[in-house]
DNA sequence: GCCGTTTTCGGCCCGACTGTTTTCAGTCG
């Protein structure tokens, strides 16, 4: 059993222990190795083989045991046994708004409720707002959860938001009472999938910046509005809160709203550490709960609260509790790579295969967007549902890619296409042969049929990276988030191959896949493995990915150097080179 | 369930909001 599913049990068991109503100190402990082992370095099964689990910060002798009992055996009866104690409904109505496992559980004790639909029948039956502790505004809001969840998927695509936050971070900062204003929460961090929207904004008006607000276009529904914080709906379903802050209190606020909670959990440690308290008011020299101006250690800036807990600022897309403590201390955090470093895409598509324009199109547009080179990586035979080249097709391509670039030479510009294709991976081999790929400036290998059998898919991927030809690996996993799991694969295995042969990996930068996943970026760069952002740019518009697919190397640690398509047009070629070079056959 | 320079017990991050209450519990971020 691999560690995603290990700690997707684990998450579980924390989960079912709260509706039991257990400890929540215990129930803490299950979620929090759950996280630790999402983000592990090394394949857990070594671990355990090598009986170093209980070296994990959090892992004591109890979890070390089930977690054991889960890699070797695939089972655990303590899990089992607490799954069949409680009813699956339960677990489902902890997702409706304003539902803890307190509220569920007295629910499920008194009105027998163990399902979402009876649990809509008991309120509209008046039985909920009965109960000891709840009233008819609690059974309301329920209904209005139900509902709410029913409608929308309670998760988005971080593109989604950063369309509908975007203009209204605009909006709010032309406002004449806003003072500082700023996106914060998971969006701010560039996590791939973001539950709600936060913007923050600092004001000496927050009435006025509130009422503004909600009043903006775009906004479906009102769902609170108070002195300091008002939660809207945006278009597609989206929730968005806002809270207004004074400037004094604009960089804790964004600190804190800006998280992550594992995040903000070492921070308040880190100035407990040194005698102070941190929150989202302030940062006080106090142990004690107080917000007396007098105790304030004067900050203006998030780096000024980072540099009084002895840390360099740590940028918000590494904030995740995922090493950036351990990195800031030394001095070693990476300066992270920016979307203007980057000079050009390496697997794109055009009206050849499944994308949408033409060569002379995308050559225009990418050569007056600033790009250096463009390469065009259509898709091979084997996927015909999107129109795959044949060799022929593809050497006919080759011949159309130089025209398009002659007349670039001709007009003295730089820019130029680089001719490629997006090769199956095939269960035996790749879809087209050597001598083929041998005439192409790029090939990306992806496998887009996986089986079903985690050891061949792995297999599969290992010997493309091996082929001398096969310069990257395309979308790792497959994944289409929100939407399609990962393929069964073993992907740190891959990583090891791709280290081995000089092989590269794609950052695919559609929102819809960011594939391979950026936790496991800093793996990949501590054995070497070089990094390609791509846009697999099927229209011109999805040039704009490069900007989203940057912001997820920053997740994953990287910098300039780490990203081949930095790199000028001549170093690139050079680059490319030199595989075939020095690689024998496969 | 975990942890330890207050070390084998008694803590475990912190505060706002909501709704139910009249001092607080539950939920959320």
């Amino acid at each position: 059993m691999d560690k995603e599913k290990v700690a997707e049990i684990l998450t579980e068991i924390g989960t079912l222990l709260e509706l039991k109503g257990e400890n929540p100190f215990k129930t803490r402990a299950y979620s929090n190795a759950a996280r630790t082992l999402e983000g592990l370095a090394e394949p857990l099964e070594k671990l355990v083989a090598e009986q170093r689990l209980g070296e994990l910060k959090g892992f004591g002798e109890a979890l070390v045991e089930k977690i054991t009992t889960l890699v070797t055996t695939g089972k655990l009866p303590y899990y089992e046994e607490l799954k069949a104690s409680v009813p699956p409904g339960l677990v489902e109505m902890l997702r409706i708004p304003g539902l803890g496992p307190k509220k569920v559980k007295k629910m499920h004790d008194e009105l027998g409720v163990d399902t979402v639909e009876k649990l809509e029948a008991a309120c509209q039956a008046g039985q909920v707002a009965a109960l000891d502790g709840f009233g008819e505004k609690t059974q309301a809001k329920i209904l209005e959860g139900i509902q709410f969840s029913r409608t929308y998927a309670s998760k988005h695509h971080l593109s989604q938001a950063l369309v509908v936050a975007e203009p209204v971070l605009e909006s709010l900062r032309g406002h004449p009472d806003v003072i500082r204003c700023s996106t914060a929460g998971s969006v701010r961090r560039f996590k791939e999938v973001i539950g709600d929207i936060d913007f923050l904004v600092s004001s000496k008006k927050p009435a006025a910046v509130i009422e503004f607000f909600t009043s903006q276009p775009g906004i479906l529904n009102v769902s609170a509005k108070g002195e300091t914080k008002a939660s809207v709906i945006l278009t597609g379903g989206i929730q968005a809160d806002l809270r207004v802050v004074s400037d004094a209190e604009y960089p804790f606020a964004l600190a804190y709203f800006t998280g992550s909670k594992e995040h903000n959990i070492v921070m308040r440690q880190r100035a407990i550490a040194r005698g102070l308290r941190l929150n989202e008011y302030g940062l006080f020299k106090s142990t004690e709960e107080t917000r007396d101006p007098k105790l304030l250690v004067p900050c203006k800036t998030e780096e000024d609260i980072f540099q009084t807990l002895d840390l360099p600022y740590i940028p918000p897309e590494l904030r995740e509790d995922h090493g950036e403590f351990t990195a800031g201390e030394k001095d070693e955090l990476p300066r992270l790579i920016e979307w203007t470093d980057l000079r050009g895409s390496l697997h794109n598509h055009s009206n050849w295969s499944d994308g949408r324009d033409t060569l002379e199109a995308i050559a225009a547009h990418m050569a007056e967007l600033g790009c250096d080179y463009w390469a065009i990586t259509d898709h091979s035979r084997a996927s015909f549902q999107a129109n795959g080249l044949d060799p022929a097709r593809l050497r006919q391509q080759l011949k159309a890619v130089a025209t398009v670039n002659k007349t670039y030479a001709d007009e003295g510009s730089d820019f130029r296409l680089l001719t490629g294709t997006e090769v199956d991976v095939l269960k035996e081999r790749l879809d087209f042969d050597d001598d083929l790929l041998a005439e192409l400036d790029v090939v990306v290998a992806s496998l887009h049929v996986a089986g079903s059998d985690e050891a061949d898919n792995t297999k599969r991927l290992i010997r493309a990276a091996e082929n001398p030809f096969v310069h990257m690996i395309g979308h790792l996993t497959g994944r289409l988030l929100l939407e399609r799991d990962a393929q069964k694969l073993n992907q740190h295995a891959v990583i090891d191959a791709c280290a081995a042969t000089g092989t590269w990996i794609e950052l695919n930068a559609n929102p819809y896949r960011f594939d391979m996943d950026w936790r496991l970026w800093q793996y990949a760069k501590g054995k070497g493995v070089k990094c390609v952002i791509n846009c697999d740019a099927h229209r011109l518009e999805h040039a704009g990915f490069l900007r989203l697919g940057a912001g997820i190397a920053r997740k994953g640690w990287l910098t300039k150097d780490d990203v081949i398509n930095t790199l000028p047009l001549a170093k690139l070629k050079k680059e490319l080179g030199k595989k075939r070079g020095t690689g024998g056959q496969p």
